[in-house]
DNA sequence: GCCATCCTTTGATTTCGATCAAGCGGCGCA
DNA sequence: TGCGCCGCTTGATCGAAATCAAAGGATGGC
């Protein structure tokens, strides 16, 4: 389904600015589509023809070796783009991309988007803060490998969604335990396990509700280090 | 020590397209200057006030916690530029960086370079070539310490090595065990007894001498995948 | 309602890596 | 020459996480 019109990209926080001559563009040749939960939207040595939009549903981005292991090395909520890096350069994906729910995606040619992005000084300006922003969280994920245990990478998690959802009462899990487990890099066995230890910090788990009755307790435990769990504001090229 | 001419920055691949008067622009507000061996130039949360880029020596970037543990991140050769996403974005560097001997350094004023990438489309194209390279080359890390044990990571370090410098005879460690360990996500006992491993599949080891007897069984050993472990080639916002 | 399947939990065991402790060897320096 | 420091190695022990095996528990389809 050939895009229509330029309203999906509106969506796009970072490209809120760009004016409506920008963001025809940026649409030539884009496509808007449904996928159903589980579609795998492309393979670790692809080459990028889209830089994808996610306005619906949620994606998970995975590395595998060839000895067919894999885990999940990010999660995507609207409204994320995937995989910039990769689009902009036209070099091969690192990771395989997979819908965790049903979604809607929205599909920018990368050739276009890159005549769009040598042309135009602006839009280049927000692909730098896009990219900027997506290495930061990787420098972010490989803090926590290397330097926090799985239970402490467990806790952090738990404290950085209790305090987005979980205020009044009860938050509860985005996705399965498998995936978290996948995605905090340790086995669904030792998620679990970590789970039974921070019950006796305190925290209260049932089926995906989580409750956090001490957040003192948890943060004494993964030593919370706002350079590794705060997320980033918008960032842009501007001086501040 | 102010930036005299704009010579240097000609050292910088990824610049060698731009004429004089980008080069100039680039360069106002520039210092060139010598850090000895141990110098800290940045701690994590500090603001970036330049864009380094490495001419001469090395410099490792370094993750730490609020509980004093820290890890290496990434060492850095000539020439290479760093963080290039603090700098662009303003915001706090998440890592540290050390020189690990003695360095030349060109500093860039991070706020006149905002200026120049939001004036100037080829040089933003530019940046964003040079962002792309380094969130995959900390995909890459992500990917290498969740799905390999610490031996394989080692194996595939020294495999690259050996491609690089190693044809010859003998190939050397390019900095201390202590820091390779560190880079590699382990403790200094570990990466020793991780070399006696190695030696059953042919490979030798004395001091920071290193020869690769049989290339095919340390192979089998780390499981090479070409997405993690081959560098990229030189990026760029073109088509190919 | 019932079954098949998948997700999750639990226990037992093994592997891997961190930590602790001690010893070796080189190097600079008085 | 002798001393102390530092980087590296080695062994012993501890703790964390992976693996293997099995059993609940939820879910969706028929």
């Amino acid at each position: 389904m050939k895009l229509k019109d330029i309203e999906p990209l509106r969506q796009v926080k970072l490209l809120a600015d760009l004016d409506d001559a920008q963001l025809e563009r940026l649409s030539r040749g884009a496509y808007l589509q449904r996928f159903p939960k589980g579609t795998v939207l492309f393979d670790p040595g692809d080459s990028p023809d889209f830089l994808h939009v996610l306005l619906e549903g949620a994606v998970e981005l995975i590395g595998r070796t060839s000895g067919a292991r894999e885990t999940t090395i990010q999660i995507l909520w609207p409204v994320d783009c995937f995989i910039p890096a990769a689009a902009l350069t036209s070099t091969p994906y690192l990771m395989a991309a997979r819908t965790l729910e049903p979604s809607q995606i929205l599909m920018l040619e990368a050739s276009n988007l890159r005549r769009c992005v040598r042309e135009d000084a602006g839009l280049a300006s927000i692909m730098i803060a896009l990219l900027a922003g997506q290495f930061r969280e990787m420098v972010r994920q490989v803090k926590d490998l290397k330097l926090r245990t799985g239970t402490q990478r467990l806790a952090c998690f738990l404290l950085r969604l209790w305090d987005e959802t979980g205020e009044g009462g009860a938050a509860r899990l985005p996705f399965s335990k498998g995936t978290l487990a996948s995605r905090l890099g340790m086995t669904a066995e030792n998620l679990s396990r970590a789970f039974r230890n921070l019950e006796q910090a305190g925290l209260e788990v049932r089926g995906s509700r989580i409750v956090v009755r001490d957040r003192d307790k948890l943060e004494a435990i993964c030593c919370l280090d706002a350079l590794i769990d705060k997320q980033d504001a918008a960032l842009s090229v501007q001086d501040r």
